[in-house]
DNA sequence: CTAAACTTTCAGAAATTTCTGAAACTTCAA
DNA sequence: TTGAAGTTTCAGAAATTTCTGAAAGTTTAG
């Protein structure tokens, strides 16, 4: 399993990025490995290919296949567990921003709920509460439309997206169409 | 300027999650407070209320407001600077959006472009520009249409939410209202 | 020009995160 | 039941990130 230059310079490449998409720098550069080999990799392998220990492969796997984004994939014969790309681009894409959402968002609205449900003991709070809930709303917003557009598919998010700035007109027409009684 | 309980929880849970969001834990306490803050505050205010050093107060504000995320605001008679969130929350969470697009996927989108102009130099590296050419294309979809969202504006964004699942129908609709010839 | 009030910088200390490698564990064939 | 092939765990080493505080810099009033 040796690596040619492009795909060296992708596996590094995602590595640097994996820090802020969420997993550290070895966890990306498995990911990328995974991905980018037709092969089913096995651990070894990818410990072999990263020049990173046994232990750390071990680890990251653990956490890719937590992400869902890897999964084993057994060999008939072979006595160890060989790694593939738990599905398609679009669907890896999806898992990440999902994951994402969990750990970024899903906590502080939990927490805001909780803060908002306090009555404020003076002006000062009252006004905070009110920002509070501001964020609040916003991120739920946020949450539910994201998941509105993963629940869309790729197909039409796609025609929604070559629709491109046209999304305003859409909607304009649709409130005519829609809501012929209060014609502004 | 001492802080409520309210506003301290609120403060020290984005300071947590300051770091998952993509600055640090005192950078996000900053800005919590900042922003639940009516009055301004001054870099001193900030220090003494967070109880870290004044360097680190300064390093912050620096970092928030190459974010776009806040603004000095001079008081007359005073002769330090006081600092206010720069903009509504809608467009705070766009900077965030923007900046955090801009360092996890145009960098890559970069490299990808780069990738894919070399000549794959075998069978195994042609599937694997395939597949980079497959990543390159979402990130490019995700970031223009990221960008489509914002250009819409809260309002609009809010009336596409309100129709929830309906968008689907909304745009069975277009096709056959705006591409009749091709009736499936 | 000087000094007071304030800010920024940055070397190194402190805290946190990541990585290694050896030991413990599991599984299976014989 | 044994041992070979493989995996996981985890304490502490290494690397990285963040924070402090003292020194250098800037601005303005007088």
């Amino acid at each position: 399993m040796k690596m040619t230059p492009l795909i060296t310079s992708a596996v590094m490449h995602f590595g640097e990025m994996g820090s802020r998409w969420g997993f550290n720098r070895t966890v990306g550069q498995m990911l990328a490995l995974i991905v980018l080999n037709e092969e089913p990799l096995s651990a070894q392998d990818i410990a072999d290919a990263l020049h990173i220990s046994r232990g750390n492969v071990s680890m990251g796997l653990k956490e890719l296949q937590s992400w869902r984004l890897i999964k084993s994939h057994l060999v008939p014969g072979e006595r160890k567990d060989f790694f593939i790309p738990a599905g398609t681009i679009w669907e890896l894409a999806n898992r990440v921003f999902e994951e994402r959402r969990k750990r970024e968002i899903d906590p502080t609205l939990s927490l805001l709920r909780d803060l908002l449900l306090d009555t404020p003991g003076n002006e000062n709070e009252a006004t905070a509460q009110n920002t509070l809930r501001e964020i609040h709303d916003l991120l739920e917003n946020v949450t539910s439309w994201s998941q509105e557009l993963q629940d869309l598919g790729p197909d039409k998010l796609n025609t929604l997206m070559k629709l491109g700035s046209g999304v305003g007109k859409v909607l304009e027409f649709k409130d005519k169409v829609l809501k012929p009684k209060f014609s502004s």
